[in-house]
DNA sequence: AATACAATAAAACAAAGATACAATGGAGGT
DNA sequence: ACCTCCATTGTATCTTTGTTTTATTGTATT
């Protein structure tokens, strides 16, 4: 079961380029151990037909992976998982996908108009969700959200 | 036939700019219905050749409108309109974007064998450098609204 | 007139797509 | 076996598209 195709998201309107999702989300499947050494990728055809984008946009984050070393891309052949990283880079891998996703969450939040605290406070409320909801567990108050409706209006 | 350049009146001695002019016609064109979500707007080189002016003003507008998150410009596909949901119902489309994604951090967190306490404090380390590492002086600052989630892919 | 600011333009840039190309390997014919 | 053909795979180059940065122009304001 590598079909990497159905496990990438993508965001087509997020700042983050597209061949950057794409490479940082195969890494992150080899971080987690889906992906392992030998496993065939999908050929950049393939994937970017599943993904509806131009194939050299797949190329494109392959080529990435290849330049890492973490994957082996081959002219005619097709593109192979290269090696299983050593649990030193594999854990540092991990804390960097780690580091990744938190900036990617705050940002994103903060284009939906939510503060930093709201968007720790959305995390809390998941990790202690109490029926009655008193509110935020922890102290974050000030629900001042960034009015995304401000200057919405041109003319 | 929603060959927008030719719908597009520009008068040149009035004293409204003409990315104003642009942004608003382009504004009640939706208003009246004759463009719908998913349409695509002709580039910014097109129409600007079209009405004679310099891209840039065309793109000035474009920003303007994708701001007001009426339209979805990206770069190297094309803009295309993006139809606002009514404002009643985007604070709650907001939360629970926002909730959704809270919980796909603390799960792609958790796949990645970090503890809930691990996923918080990496954010942590985002919001407040510690002394030992300025490296990262606050990742997302005033970013240009652009609205992640929702694929917007006409096709 | 001098200064300041806004609107427009120009040019360099970056992401994504289109097209043509080269390496590989298998299918069929001899 | 060997060869040819060709479909498949990644690569290289160029085009298209929006973005950023800087310069020019026009218009108030002092």
């Amino acid at each position: 079961m590598n079909n990497l195709s159905g496990h990438i998201r993508l965001d087509f309107r997020s700042t983050e380029p597209l061949y950057l999702q794409i490479a940082g989300q195969i890494e992150q499947m080899v971080a987690r151990g889906e992906l392992k050494m030998g496993d065939q990728l999908p050929t950049v055809r393939e994937l970017a037909t599943e993904l509806r984008i131009n194939f050299n946009t797949v190329a494109r984050a392959y080529r990435l992976l290849d330049e890492a070393r973490l994957i082996s891309t081959q002219r005619g052949r097709g593109t192979y998982i290269w090696e299983e990283p050593d649990a030193d880079t594999l854990d540092q891998i991990r804390h960097h996908r780690l580091e990744e996703m938190a900036r990617r969450y705050l940002e994103e939040s903060h284009r939906l108009g939510f503060s930093a605290s709201e968007a720790l406070g959305a995390l809390h409320a998941l990790l202690r969700p109490s029926p009655s909801d008193p509110s935020r567990p922890f102290g974050f108050e000030a629900d001042q959200h960034n009015e995304p409706g401000e200057d919405l209006r041109p003319l």
